[in-house]
DNA sequence: ATTATCTATAGATCTATAGATAATGC
DNA sequence: ATTATCTATAGATCTATAGATAATGC
């Protein structure tokens, strides 16, 4: 997502097509759109400052996606999209994988994720807490969907007979937590422990010393 | 905190004290804002839409609290102080407690709280993510003082050797996460189980597993 | 005199729309 | 003709301030 920086416009009219390259405004304003939002939510961000960001008019957004509305839900689904790459839960391997495993791999990938890819849990999280239209959207959209694969995997481990007869929706509850971990807690330890260490490497210790914690906890005792 | 809704003005001047009672203007301020700013975050509550809740004039909030920023910072003090009823975390009674099971009380006192005042949490998580003054903010006031305590507690506990020698940080960033799991999973789970059962119950049940599944995998093996 | 309230409004945004303009592609 | 951009602006907020007014308490 390299912005390249452009100068100041030169007035009204389709800009040139050669100097244009490197210019696809509509991607360019999904790009800044997921940051913003991601970081002050909906309505901490003004259209004014993404237009900004990109380099070109406010009006720009109503042209290219008709209200602040529908440009927000165009840009989840532009991370959705990008997030496909980093996070393959629907992968076939993994879906071979013996469940406990599977599940191991979820969670490692769902904190991978929100690491490489912040934006979609840091919106989950402000529309989950505001629980408007928006939580709905995202959880039709996307959510529900995605749920239910870790509630299958959590599902078959428990039967296999490898995981403690604990209710499914708590461990799914409990497996899901990463991303938020994650995100908040990656604020506050940045701040207390003023790590040297870059957030991610910390991060990638985190979810090892979770895994293990979990995993102890939740398989059955040997004997 | 019952709001006594009051009837439509009759014009500016101090209010008659005998039709005035129970209308501790300031303070009612103050709860609304607790709750609107936990819901939809600062930028996305109005000076207006917390007077009106209360059925005064937006101007109030500039004669009580100066500006829409300093209103926030007293509404924060506001929810600590009534947050300290559910969630004595210097309780004296508690620091007697082992370490084990005081890191266990600190789990069920932050679920709990997290459930019972919900505010503080939802504005810590929406502030985590902005990461801007109101978070440094917070954590200068607040939130460093809170993290050392059940950060040394939980040293105490892999020093007693009860628990297994994982890193400090990581544990209780663990430990700390009911919080998040309660704001954030009573959104998702009331979607998708479609709940009967009160979304407290809920929690408090997933309370109960976390914590098994966590001091399972936490504690030494017998053996 | 002080306190708590209101009315009115200035000044600063913010979203959305109307209309002009210039390059592209048929 | 279509597409992508800009300028200008209307209309709707939003925060903050100025100034009037009425009850309270010394």
């Amino acid at each position: 997502m390299k912005l390249v920086k452009r100068k100041k416009s030169k007035g009204p009219g389709r800009p040139n097509k050669a100097l244009a390259q490197d210019r696809d405004s509509r991607e360019q304003l999904l790009a800044v759109a997921a940051k913003l939002f991601a970081r002050y939510g909906y309505d901490g961000v003004t259209t004014v400052a993404i237009a900004k960001a990109v380099g070109v008019r406010q009006s720009m957004i109503h042209y290219h996606f008709k209200s602040k509305a529908l440009l927000w839900e165009e840009t989840i689904h532009y991370i959705m999209r990008r997030r496909k790459a980093v996070f393959p839960i629907n992968d076939p391997v993994i879906a071979t994988l013996p469940p406990v495993e599977r599940a191991k791999t979820h969670i490692r990938l769902l904190f991978d994720a929100s690491i490489k890819e912040p934006e979609y849990g840091r919106i989950f999280q402000y529309e989950a807490i505001v629980r408007g239209e928006r939580f709905k959207w995202l959880m039709d959209q996307y959510v529900r969907r995605s749920v239910a694969i870790i509630d299958r995997t959590i599902a078959e481990a428990v039967e296999s007979g490898e995981l403690r007869d604990l209710p499914v929706e708590h461990l799914t509850a409990i497996i899901s937590v990463p991303r938020y971990l994650s995100i908040v807690f990656e604020a506050v330890v940045s701040d207390i422990h003023k790590i040297d260490t870059p957030a991610h490497e910390y991060m990638a210790g985190l979810c090892e010393t979770y895994i293990d914690v979990l995993f102890n906890g939740m398989l059955k005792r040997p004997g």
